[in-house]
DNA sequence: ACCTAACTTCTACACATGTAGTAGAAAAGG
DNA sequence: CCTTTTCTACTACATGTGTAGAAGTTAGGT
């Protein structure tokens, strides 16, 4: 479901928020990300936005607006990973990983435990 | 160098085109993409607002502007994938890829090619 | 029953992007 | 030389995004 997700940074951070809050108002998301910053009207802009095109909800609770996201975390991250790959890396996604070492992103323990993963993975296969 | 690099995904085709060609004209940039059919203008418009911020560069010969990347293709890569990183993973890049193990991005062939990867780096580290 | 504080919604504007038509210049064919 | 083809440059418009002020609405205090 909800085939290509494609959220900006800041719209990504912004329902971040709400995943991990479960819900809120435009202040209350205002208040988590306050090193961005921001007006509390953007935040409702923002929220309103991403309302109308279905990646929230909302329902009005007395004076205050209640924010909630209705896609799936995994799923965002799984479809925005998978553009990425599929821009940069021919939607190989080897090729990404081999990036990320190539680019000395792991040092020695991540390499342990990332075999350590994969072995594990491997065995469930 | 040159920073923050993001190009959208269209823009990143025109741009990996060019790096392909080595250089070349609209013209040449639509034929090598010609799946995408778009209007040999929108690639001009495109081409002429890259280079307007610096992306490229061109020359003008005979009646032909003849169009090269200015930036890196290794670059952009590393800058897109890490504000990706950094904006799904909190800049943890063990995190990304614990994420394509589990959605099982790897099958059991690649999962050897990438132990054998992983292995080699360790040996140079 | 007010006034005020706290929220939201409306309106606005700048800039980026996707897309392409039209006009203008230049090359090529006769 | 003049006409046709071929490119580019200019102009244009819709949509998305970042950002926020102004205006409207409601809850709460006194």
């Amino acid at each position: 479901m909800a085939g290509n997700i494609k959220l900006s940074d800041q719209q990504y951070q912004i329902v971040q928020t709400l995943w991990q809050l479960g819900e809120g108002s435009a202040k209350d998301v205002q208040q988590a990300l306050d090193d961005l910053s921001l007006a509390h009207t953007t935040i409702g802009t923002v929220l309103s936005r991403l309302e109308k095109k279905g990646v929230l909800s909302s329902e009005t609770r007395g004076r205050e607006r209640i924010y909630r996201a209705e896609i799936d975390e995994g799923d965002v991250k799984r479809s925005m990973v998978s553009s990425l790959v599929s821009t940069l890396f021919k939607g190989d996604s080897k090729a990404l990983l081999a990036h990320l070492v190539r680019e000395g992103d792991f040092d020695d323990g991540d390499l342990s435990d990332v075999k350590a993963l994969l072995e594990k993975e491997n065995e469930n296969v």
